[in-house]
DNA sequence: ATTCCCGACGTTTTT
DNA sequence: CGTCGGGAAT
């Protein structure tokens, strides 16, 4: 008998051993995705069907393709070397760095983050004149980020673009190219981008990738986008062997330019494919996945199957109706504390559409003492002071990094403001170089004067490390750096507090060095950063210690856990605003809905506030999702303040677009001063959440732009907007 | 060059 | 309410 076998049902065996040929895995959520993708690269290596170098397995994240080869490495006891398990970002990395030569890059070339891309997008539309409100750089990345995944570079789209707008963002496209060559950097996109242009524009290049895969492997298809797609093809060899996993109900990508026909296509798109369904889910309870599939159902971009589960009954979801966001953490809260009693905090997840809504989450779990992670948001690579040492190491790697030279040049400060730098640049810019090279022939240009010294003195410091960096590990590069710069005294004298915790994010950061040299004994200091720059705060996320969880739908996909919170289901926030108008949109953020409740084995809770603060005081909705699972699975909890006010139940019936009349909470108790302007006048005793007791000092305007000088005790005077603040009447 | 204060602005999801 | 960028003060 077969030990990678064995234990599989029919559909997930077939799945397994079907190996030759186009073939479609339609896996729904919770159906042993992993474990059939793991077992059938087990079973191509065991029945020699290829070597490990002959396989390619392609994931989203640096954390699935991790775990899919500790797992095959497992399953082969070891010898997998040569086994490529990576994303598509990492893969197409690697194979640029290999060939980068041919499309007139270096193969230490940087990569540019979404932070550093907009930095260069800022720039371009400043320089092209276009400084002002109508051209959003975000707005800008998105549209350039679109055009490249269409595959529509700048050149085509200057000659073919009509109107103001679209000749503006042509410009500003054009130029952000430029500028990414000349620093010798490629974004995101341009690593699957380039990829493919380097396949098509040479064959025999695209040839020796063919003749090496014999079996490519693809995981979560239905969140490819055009670019990918393509690259798939163009490492496709004649055997066409070809197996694709996703479920379209799973795609929740659309906005980064995923395209779910994709996976509803693929049989036209490759013929003679045969499909698979893995329909048994092993996760959850029947309750739990009828009211996931009863939402689904509403989707009509759909293959259609039908999950099923051996596991019978299991408690109802609660849905725990709230007057406000702040009510709404406290009793999601309140819940935590009490089944934490019972289980573990590590089995529990706080789920949110947007990162914003965690802030209330986390000031109560902190009130209450309930240790917790949250992943994702401010991300780890993200922080400033991370950043600013990353700037040097890609500095040290590229010196035609403009961009993260910019970054540190004066920091710490040297002197070098503003005006230097501009006159740096216009140098740099006539004679071809970068600015680093320019400052250090500084002083052969007179224009710099006085400045000469402190800049050649940096770029003498970059250069001395980049003589040294190979000749010694990556921590303690970083650890000298640091050292040298005397970024500790620096950082205590910006701000005792939040220095510390800066200096402590340092320390971390070395240590997640050491940790990856350990890992990578041979890596140099240019592999680290080529790695570094694909890894996201989900990779590092590991569910280690006893903490509850919180982060965003997306994030949470592929994950499970005994409870889940579903929160925030209210009209704007989820579906979120901008989704409304579009069916296809909404269809998008039905799926979003899907993939949180099946993330939960046992219990699931939905979760909606009454009143939400954004931008001023709304009132909210709930969701039409709320209204789609079926009634019956539902025990309702209503925590709201009864006989202040009514609203419509949450559930009951309603035309979908229909807002209701706003109907204002005659509150009592809290005086919110947005509410009841005439409460406030010179002389009153207040009390704000941060700032403590307080008396108003003068008051100005009236409604919403109410703005109060308060003098608060111990703190002084101060300004503040009175439809934000909380403010409590005292006396 | 740097710092500090004010007003405008904002909020989707991420490799 | 936060954060960020611009502009004036030092």
């Amino acid at each position: 008998m077969n030990r990678l076998l064995d234990d599989l049902n029919p559909e997930q065996r077939a799945a397994v051993i079907t190996t030759d040929g186009p073939l479609l895995v339609i896996a729904g959520a919770g159906s042993g995705k992993t474990r059939v993708l793991t077992r059938r690269l087990a079973y191509l290596l065991t029945e020699r069907k290829a070597t490990p170098y002959q396989l390619l397995a392609v994931t989203f994240t640096n954390k699935a393709a991790g775990e899919m080869r500790d797992r095959v490495a497992e399953l082969m006891g070891g010898e997998i070397g040569g086994l490529q398990v990576s994303t598509f970002h990492s893969f197409c990395s690697r194979l640029l760095r290999r060939e980068a030569v041919r499309i007139g890059y270096d193969n230490q070339f940087t990569v540019f983050d979404a932070g550093d891309s907009e930095t260069v997008i800022k720039n371009s539309i400043k320089e092209l004149g276009l400084a002002g409100t109508q051209f959003a750089p975000r707005a800008q990345m998105r549209k350039i980020s679109d055009l490249k995944n269409k595959l529509v570079g700048a050149t085509t789209y200057l000659s073919q673009a009509g109107g103001y707008f679209e000749n503006a963002t042509a410009k500003i496209y054009a130029l952000y190219e430029k500028r990414l060559r000349e620093c010798d950097a490629m974004d995101f996109d341009d690593l699957l981008v380039n990829s493919v242009l380097l396949l098509r524009d040479n064959p025999e290049v695209a040839k020796n990738w063919r003749e090496r895969f014999r079996y490519l492997l693809v995981d979560e298809y239905q969140d490819t986008n055009h670019v990918q797609y393509l690259l798939l093809k163009y490492l496709l060899d004649s055997h066409n062997n070809i197996c694709v996993v996703g479920d379209e109900d799973q795609s929740i990508y659309g906005w980064r330019g995923a395209d779910i026909r994709n996976i509803l296509d693929f049989e036209r798109d490759y013929p003679g494919a045969k499909i698979i369904k893995l329909e048994q889910n092993y996760r959850s309870t029947h309750t739990i996945l009828a009211a996931a599939s009863g939402v689904i159902a509403n989707n009509e971009s759909r293959k259609g199957k039908t999950l099923w589960t051996a596991l019978k009954g299991g408690d109802p979801l609660s849905l725990l109706i709230t007057d406000s966001a702040e009510d709404e953490a406290r009793h999601v809260v309140d819940i935590v504390v009490r089944r934490g009693e019972t289980s573990r905090l590590s089995d529990m997840v706080i789920l949110y559409r947007t990162n914003a809504q965690s802030r209330a989450f986390e000031e109560q779990l902190r009130r209450r003492n309930i240790p917790y992670q949250i992943v994702g948001g401010l991300a780890f690579y993200q922080r400033k002071e991370i950043k600013d040492l990353l700037a040097y190491l890609k500095l040290i790697v590229n010196p035609k990094d403009d961009i993260s030279f910019n970054r540190v040049v004066n920091f710490p400060k040297r002197g070098i403001g503003d005006r230097t730098i501009e006159e740096l640049t216009t140098i740099a810019r006539a004679s071809g170089s970068s600015l680093l090279e320019t400052a250090g022939m500084a002083n052969q240009h007179a224009p710099l004067g006085a400045k000469a010294k402190a800049l050649m003195a940096f770029a003498g410091l970059i250069e001395k490390h980049r003589e040294t960096a190979d000749t010694k590990p990556v921590a303690v590069l970083v650890q000298d750096i640091v050292e040298e710069l005397g970024l500790v005294q620096e950082l205590l004298s910006e701000d005792k507090v939040t220095g510390q915790t800066k200096i402590e994010n340092i320390e971390t950061f070395i240590e997640g060095i050491s940790e990856y040299s350990t890992h990578n004994p041979s890596s140099t200091l240019a592999q680290y950063l080529a790695d570094i720059s694909l890894f996201t705060d989900l990779d590092i996320y590991k569910e280690i210690e006893n903490k509850i969880t919180l982060m965003t739908i997306h994030s949470a996909k592929g994950l499970e856990y005994d409870t889940v919170f579903l929160v925030g289901l209210e009209e704007g926030i989820f579906p979120f605003e901008r989704s409304i108008a579009e069916p296809k949109q909404i269809e998008e953020e039905r799926r979003l809905f899907y993939v949180g409740a099946t993330r939960a084995r046992k219990k699931l809770y939905l979760t909606c506030a009454v009143m939400r603060h954004r931008f001023g005081a709304v009132d909210s909705i709930p969701s039409r999702f709320i209204r789609e699972t079926p009634q019956e699975l539902i025990e309702k909890i209503d925590f709201r303040r009864q006989g202040m006010y009514s609203l419509p139940s949450a559930t009951q019936a309603r035309p979908m677009q229909q807002p209701l009349p706003s109907q204002r909470p005659q509150e009592a108790g809290v005086h919110y001063v947005y509410e009841e302007n005439e409460t406030f006048h010179p002389g009153r005793v207040v009390h704000h959440p941060t700032f403590g007791r307080g008396r108003i000092v003068t008051t100005e305007g009236v409604g919403d732009s109410l703005k109060l000088e308060i003098s608060f005790t111990g703190i002084g005077t101060k300004k503040i907007m009175a439809r934000f603040a909380k403010l409590k009447v005292v006396g």
